[in-house]
RNA sequence: GGCGCCAUAGCCAAGCGGUAAGGCAGAGGUCUGCAAAACCUUUAUUCCCCAGUUCGAUUCUGGGUGGCGCCUCCA
């Protein structure tokens, strides 16, 4: 089956043929490592991931980079013209390599907890700083570059096509924008950007390394464009990130690629649109931090927020809310409940079950449709096949959607196992007790004193214990 | 100011020229003394508004309205 994905650079979505047959090259923005990811960064990581996870589950052979932003950068929420990492250095008083090894750590135990599969090579921009000078040297050559007031910049008058992803007009492009981005008066061009600082506009810039040019550090494209070249070559079939990086990151990333190695660099871009909250886009200093482990604390297991993200399209920003999250919380924890309520018993595969595979497919192979995905697996649940051959559908899916269907139904299954085993034990105290209040609970509704009755069903609800009565007699669960 | 994306039930959301998937919530039912759980049934004469193209438009075109994003380092 043919996959089909929306390419950001053509506006409209195209048979995906990587370069080499069977291969995909695939590289992704990563974190810049100052502060904890909120949850509409992670957005972004569980639609790469699961896009990666299609690739995998389609049958490629795919090699994924990932860079690590440890190299200060100007920070722009609530800016104050601060160098983010040095502003993070500063709050935890430590240094600027400690603070980017900590949120670096941080960061992939919330991918862990949201099944999000870290990348094959995940690297950190400062142990790439020779490749950044080289590449910078080279720029420097071919005239794609010059040096101005101390940096050194790159020349995008020198390109055909500047602009990828939007149409702007150089006039309409308004600088400084936003607060604390001062214009640069050492630049040719107003789109021209930098390579190589020497200058830093921070006082107290910490990490510098030295260059042809003079101590100082590298721009935040160049990164990008050499840790994706260093290890995935001249030719990138996919390159992610998030919408905002569009422009100017991703644009600057083509100019400076392309301009080194002198043909077009990479065939695929795939933008995730953001998560919103109520009043517009998250931010990290913005209303309620929202963290994986904030959401932990509240109770909600982190698998639920990915099935929230996989319910919409990865093109569609998204709105979040904690009524949004609790419908989420419900679907999910139903879909398990039937996952473990289904007995593995007849025939595996079938002509039907194998239709459901391909609608499961199809879904992905249309640009990532993982809403449609999670309806092919619903239906999957209501189609006429053997328990079996479900279980083995929903298995295979979860290689993609990655919930962790079949652990968790499977503990859910062992809980009820154990609280069977809890009801029967009646040495346990505990039990002995609950066992007694079931007792009198018949007794009173067989006198027919409910209110009696009703009186020990609440009071064992004060203490967790949920009873259900069943056509064998009473249960009970114990809550936890 | 310019550029881009989006608008479908109470909520989330798919579909994008042939008469509105799916999920959550709700309602009704089976079961129950009543609940809970489970299961079954059900929930948009209509897709922001106005024109146009078409035999036919939620889907295409034009014009509005509203929301969001980007415009030098936020995913």
């Amino acid at each position: 089956m043919q996959i089909q994905l929306y390419n950001s650079a053509t506006r409209q979505k195209e048979d995906f043929v990587p370069n080499v047959p069977g291969k995909v090259s695939m590289y992704t923005c990563g974190p810049t490592v100052y502060h904890f990811a909120h949850i509409g960064n992670l957005r972004t990581y569980i639609m790469e991931d699961v896009l990666e996870r299609t690739f995998r589950y389609f049958g490629y052979d795919v090699s994924r980079v990932m860079n690590i932003t440890d190299v200060g950068h100007l920070t722009s929420d609530a800016d104050e013209g601060e160098d983010k990492m040095l502003k993070g250095a500063k709050r935890e008083k430590k240094t600027v390599l400690e603070i980017a090894k900590f949120y670096t750590d941080a960061f992939f135990e919330d991918c862990r907890k949201l099944n999000i599969k870290c990348p094959d090579t995940v690297v950190p921009a400062t142990s790439c700083i020779d490749e950044f000078i080289k590449v910078i040297e080279s720029l420097l050559e071919k005239g794609y570059a010059y040096i101005s007031e101390g940096n050194v910049y790159f020349d995008t008058s020198k390109l055909d096509k500047y602009y990828i992803f939007n149409d702007f007009r150089e006039e309409d492009l308004a600088e400084g924008v936003r607060e604390g981005v001062e214009k640069d008066n050492a630049k040719r061009n107003k789109t021209d950007f930098v390579l190589w600082f020497t200058k830093s506009k921070f006082e107290d810039q910490e990490l510098k390394w030295d260059s042809p040019w003079g101590v100082g550090y590298p721009g935040w494209h160049i990164e990008c464009s050499c840790i994706s070249m260093k290890h995935l070559g001249e030719y990138l079939d996919v390159h992610c990130g998030g919408i905002d990086n569009a422009f100017p990151h991703h644009t600057n990333e083509i100019a400076q690629s392309e301009a080194f190695v002198g043909h077009k660099w990479c065939n695929y871009w795939f933008h995730v649109l953001h998560l919103n909250d109520a009043s517009g886009k998250m931010s990290k200093s913005k209303g309620e931090f929202l963290t994986v482990s904030l959401l932990e604390s509240k109770g909600y297991d982190p698998l639920a927020y990915r099935f929230f993200c996989l319910g919409s399209h990865y093109r569609k920003s998204l709105t979040f809310s904690y009524e949004n999250l609790d419908n989420a919380v419900a679907a999910y924890e139903k879909l398990v409940a039937r996952i473990a309520a289904i007995k593995d018993e007849g025939e595996s595969g079938g002509a039907e079950a194998e239709k459901c595979r391909e609608a499961f497919m199809a879904a992905l192979a249309n640009d990532v449709n993982t809403s449609l995905a999670v309806t092919a697996l619903y239906d999957t649940l209501k189609a006429n096949i053997s328990g079996k051959a479900k279980l083995e559908l929903i298995a295979d899916y979860d290689r993609v959607l990655a919930l962790d269907l079949m652990g968790a139904a499977q503990r859910l299954k062992e809980k009820q196992a154990k609280d069977e085993e809890n009801a029967a034990d009646a040495a346990d105290p505990r039990t002995a007790h609950i066992l007694e209040m079931i007792e009198k609970r018949k007794e009173a509704k067989k006198a027919k004193n409910y209110a009696e009755a009703d009186a020990i069903r609440n009071a064992l609800a004060a203490e967790g214990v949920t009873l259900i009565d069943t056509p064998e007699g009473t249960k009970f669960k114990i809550e936890g």
